[in-house]
DNA sequence: TTGTATGCGTTATCAG
DNA sequence: CTGATAACGCATACAA
C-alpha cells in the first residue's frame, strides 16, 4: 500500500504494465480508450513512476543539467532563468543542480551523466582547472559559462563563454586614469587566486603601466583566504584598510559589484562620501550596482546574451552542427555616480 | 568501453559483483587487501556507480532534500549554508531541488521522495496552501521553513518554522506611527495575494487603526501581476507612482527590502531624499539593507535561529522524538536611517 | 571472507 | 493494439 508501482496499476486496471507504461509515456500505439482509462485509475491512486527505475532503465534522456558553484551568487539568477526558458524551448528538461565549494565539478558532472542519462552540461560560474583527462571521462558535450579558464586546458578540446576579465578591468583602470587619478587602489581577491581575481588584478597592473603609473603594492588589498572574497561585508573590511592607510589612493577597483557596495558604506559610515572622498568602481553588472546610492560605475557582464549563446553553442554542439567554440563576449563600462573626474 | 559498470570492474578485479559492492560500500565484511585492490580498479578505471540503480535497490537512504522556491531569493541562501551544514553534521546528505514557480511543490517532493528515498524535506519559502489529502500522500517527514501557511491546513498535521508577518508588520508600521507619520503608504504584492504579501499588508491596516487612523485604499500600492513583486525594480516603479499621487504620504512600508531598495533609489532619482522627503521601511533584513545608503530600516527575520530550528524539528520527528510542531519567531526591528521622526 | 542469484520499478523487444 | 519477458546496474540474502 505504502509505495505504487506500475504493477498494481496495471493490476488494477487488469492490463499489462507494458500497456500502463504505454499510457504513461505516450506512447502512439495504444488505445485512446485503454489509456484514459489507465490515466485515470494512476489519477486516482497518485501512482508516481520512479525516476531512478525510468533513468535506469532509460539508454538517453532529453535533459540538461546547469551545475553550479556558489548557488547565492545574484549575478548568476538571470541566467538561470534564461536557460530554463531556453531548454524548455527546446523541449528538453533542465535541472539546476548545486556543487558544494569542496566538490570537484567534473565528478559530479560525469557521476549525474550516468544517473540522468543527460545530454549535455553547463558549467556555470567559479573557476576551472582540471586536466584535459579529467575532461575526457565528461563524454557528453558541455559548456563552461562566465569560468575563467586556466592555460591547462586545451583550446578547441571545450567550448565556453566568458568575458576577458584581463581586458574589461583593463578598460575600466584605464578609465579611471582617464578621470586623472593618479593613486589607485584595488580591492582583490586573495594573493593566491588563480582565478577571475588574478586576472582583473592583472589588468589592473597593465592599465596602470600603460598610464605611466606604476603599480604599488601598497595599493593592492588583498582579501583574506579564509573569508568569502566577493561580499559586501569583505569590501567593507578593505575599503577600511584602505582609509586607514596612508597611501593617498583616491579611487579603488573593486573586483566585484559586492565588494564595491562594502566599500562604499566603509566610506560612509567613516563620514565620508562617494565619489567626492573616495570614487569606488565595480565589476559585474549587478542589478543591485544600479539601484545603490550612488549608482556604482561598474562593467556590465552582457549576462543575457552570453546565457543565450552558452544554449545555442550546448545545443549546436549536441546537434553535432558545430564544433567547441570559445565565445568572449564584450562587457560594457556603465558610468555611475560613484566616480568623478578629479 | 563507454559506460564501465560493478560487472566490468568485478571482472577486472577477478571478483564478484559482491564484493565489488562491499568495497564501495565501506562493508566490513571484505578483506582488506582485497578491498584495496578493488578500490585500485576502479580508481584507474573511473568507475563510478550508477545513483538510479543505487537509489533503486536501497530501501532508505540518509538524504534530506530542500525544495526551495525562487533559488535567486538572497533572504534563502544564508539558511541553505546552515541547512547544509547541519545536514552534514548529522551525517545526511543534503540535496537542494529548486522548484519552479509553476509546479506543485508537493507533486515534486512525492516524487523526489520515491526516486532518492528521502528520509525528510525542507519546503523553503514561497506560499503554500496544499489540502490535507494532499499532505498525506507525502509519507516523510517535512518541515515548512519561512513559509506562509493558509488555514487550509490543519495545525497538528504539520511542522513549521516562521515568523508572524502580520504581527512583525505591525510593529513595523506601528513604529512609523510612532515617529509621528500620519500618512503612510504601503507598497504591496498585488491584491489577489494569499500569502505573506496578504499578511503583512493587514499588519499594515491593522496598525494603523490601533493607532486612530484610517487605513485608505489610495495608500496602498499594489504590484502588477504580470510581474515579480519582491524586486528592486518593482519597488522603483511603485514608489514612482506614490510620488506621483497626491496622496500626501510621508512614509512607506515596503513588504520586501528588495522592494524597500528600489523604492528609495525612485526617490534619490527624482531628486528627493531620503528619509528628509520619504521615510522608507523594508522587511526581511537582508544583508544589502545594511549595506544601502542610507541603512534600511526593516524587520529582521532571525534567519540562522530559523534555520537552526528547521533541522532540529525535522531531526526529531525523523527520529520519533517528537511530534510536529509549529515555531513561530520573533522578528527584530532594526531602525535604518531610512526613516525618521517627523 | 567471497561468489551467485534474485529483485528493485521501468522500458523496450518481442510475439501474439 | 496488447501482454509477457528480458534487460538496466546495483545491493543483498544466501550459499559456499
Amino acid at each position: 500500500m505504502d509505495t505504487i508501482t506500475i504493477k498494481d496499476v496495471a493490476r488494477l486496471c487488469g492490463v499489462g504494465v507494458s500497456t500502463v507504461s504505454r499510457a504513461i509515456n505516450n506512447h502512439p500505439d495504444i488505445n485512446e480508450e485503454t489509456k484514459q482509462k489507465v490515466l485515470q485509475v494512476i489519477k486516482e491512486n497518485h501512482y508516481i513512476p520512479n525516476n531512478s527505475a525510468r533513468n535506469l532503465k532509460r539508454s538517453a534522456s532529453k535533459t540538461i543539467a546547469v551545475l553550479i558553484k556558489g548557488i547565492d551568487n545574484p549575478f548568476f539568477s538571470g541566467m538561470i532563468k534564461i536557460f530554463e526558458e531556453e531548454i524548455q524551448k527546446k523541449k528538453y528538461s533542465f535541472i539546476l543542480h548545486r556543487v558544494d565549494e569542496g566538490e570537484d565539478e567534473v565528478d559530479v558532472a560525469v557521476e549525474l551523466v550516468k544517473e540522468k542519462k543527460l545530454k549535455g552540461i553547463i558549467f556555470l560560474g567559479g573557476y576551472f582547472s582540471h586536466s584535459q583527462a579529467k575532461l575526457d571521462q565528461l563524454d557528453v558535450p558541455f559548456v563552461l559559462s562566465t569560468i575563467a579558464i586556466t592555460d591547462k586546458m586545451e583550446a578547441g578540446k571545450f567550448s565556453s563563454v566568458s568575458v576577458d576579465d584581463f581586458a574589461e578591468s583593463y578598460k575600466m583602470v584605464d578609465y579611471l586614469c582617464s578621470l586623472g587619478h593618479k593613486h589607485i587602489g584595488i580591492l582583490a581577491a586573495t594573493p593566491y587566486d588563480e582565478s577571475i581575481g588574478k586576472l582583473r588584478l592583472e589588468g589592473y597592473k597593465k592599465a596602470l603601466e600603460d598610464n605611466g603609473i606604476t603599480p604599488r603594492e601598497e595599493w593592492c588589498f588583498y582579501s583574506q583566504e579564509d573569508i568569502e572574497c566577493y561580499t559586501m561585508s569583505n569590501g567593507y573590511e578593505l575599503m577600511n584598510k584602505v582609509m586607514a592607510s596612508d597611501t593617498g589612493v583616491t579611487a579603488v577597483f573593486a573586483v566585484s559589484d559586492s565588494i564595491a557596495i562594502g566599500a562604499c558604506k566603509a566610506v560612509f559610515d567613516a563620514g565620508k562620501s562617494v565619489p567626492e572622498d573616495y570614487c569606488v568602481a565595480g565589476f559585474d553588472g549587478l542589478d543591485m550596482a544600479h539601484y545603490y546610492n550612488p549608482t556604482i560605475t561598474t562593467i556590465r557582464q552582457p549576462v543575457e546574451e552570453m546565457a543565450h549563446a552558452t544554449i545555442r553553442i550546448l545545443f549546436d554542439i549536441i546537434r553535432n552542427k558545430s564544433q567547441n567554440q570559445q565565445r568572449i563576449f564584450q562587457a560594457q563600462l556603465l558610468e555611475g555616480q560613484s566616480t568623478r573626474r578629479i
